[in-house]
DNA sequence: GAGTGTTAAGATACAACATATCATTTTCGA
DNA sequence: TCGAAAATGATATGTTGTATCTTAACACTC
């Protein structure tokens, strides 16, 4: 708990972030893997599986089946390389790969942006609740639908 | 904000609730409507429209289309007599209609039980950061993942 | 370097969730 | 009772997610 300091990456330097702790844990980083995080990491909001599969398959000139993609984003989630947006049935890359924590959302309705907030203290107060009433492996999902100030 | 008192209602008595605040609402109470809403509320955990219609289907002998559930839970959602958990694409009646809140889902990976709590802080919180980063119309999804006392 | 086991990815099919559009029925006031 | 408006139905289709089996890539041993 407590302050911790983020490299935020972009381009590159992301995709070497993402790629170096997957790694860590053991995985490898194939070319799909990679092709699916930079289509991911491309989109500036939320992209479902269907999106990513499509501009992967369109980009590689090589079909890329929805089904792999989602076994991929669920790699990424699960490595920290990637968070599912519940309210939005839809991916965002993380931005600082590696460094775990509870996410919090705020998408618009609009524009489908998201924006990614941490709020350490917040997050711990939602899984105490949870922990009170007998929760154990707690997974938040904090999230707030909304319009966002560019299109209000 | 504050303190307030809640009745839990249940069978009956809860359907009466309901069709009190929706035909406040200036709605109606319709056949499908008290159908849908009772096989709802019968339901332990969260429930897909199509659960509900293949239910109401059966216990009416006479077909319900998905689409007319979708348009009734939203009517529901609307006015409060029921939820949406996002996290499960499902509903939940409301055991106390009328009275408005954020809500917060602890929803059981194994079993898929809900636990419903209110936490007007917590909430508030949760819209404050929103807030803060200018969003309006705030609708704010707070649920949480994990396992439940019974299923440890 | 051929054989073998393991992990990754592809193909296919289908299940589950959600909405769009237009037709029909019901309700209710004039 | 007529006509407008609201509610529901029928149908089709779009979107999201999984299950199952097959094939391909890789890595290790002999």
């Amino acid at each position: 708990m407590g302050k911790h300091q983020h490299h935020e990456h972009q381009g590159e330097s992301l995709a070497d972030a993402a790629r170096a702790n997957l790694e860590k844990s053991g995985e490898k980083w194939t070319d799909t893997r990679a092709a699916i995080f930079e289509a991911l990491a491309g989109f500036s909001r939320p992209a479902s599986a269907y999106d990513i599969a499509e501009l992967v398959s369109t980009a590689r000139g090589k079909r890329v089946a929805p089904n792999s993609v989602y076994r991929i984003l669920d790699l990424f989630v699960a490595n920290n390389l990637a968070m599912r947006v519940e309210s939005a049935n839809a991916y965002l890359a993380n931005s600082h790969p590696g460094c775990e924590h509870d996410c919090i959302f705020l998408v618009c309705d609009t524009c489908g942006e998201a924006t990614h907030i941490d709020d350490e203290l917040l997050s711990q107060q939602v899984r105490k609740v949870a922990k009170n009433q007998g929760f154990s492996s707690i997974r938040p999902v904090i999230e707030v639908r909304g319009i966002c100030q560019k299109c209000t």
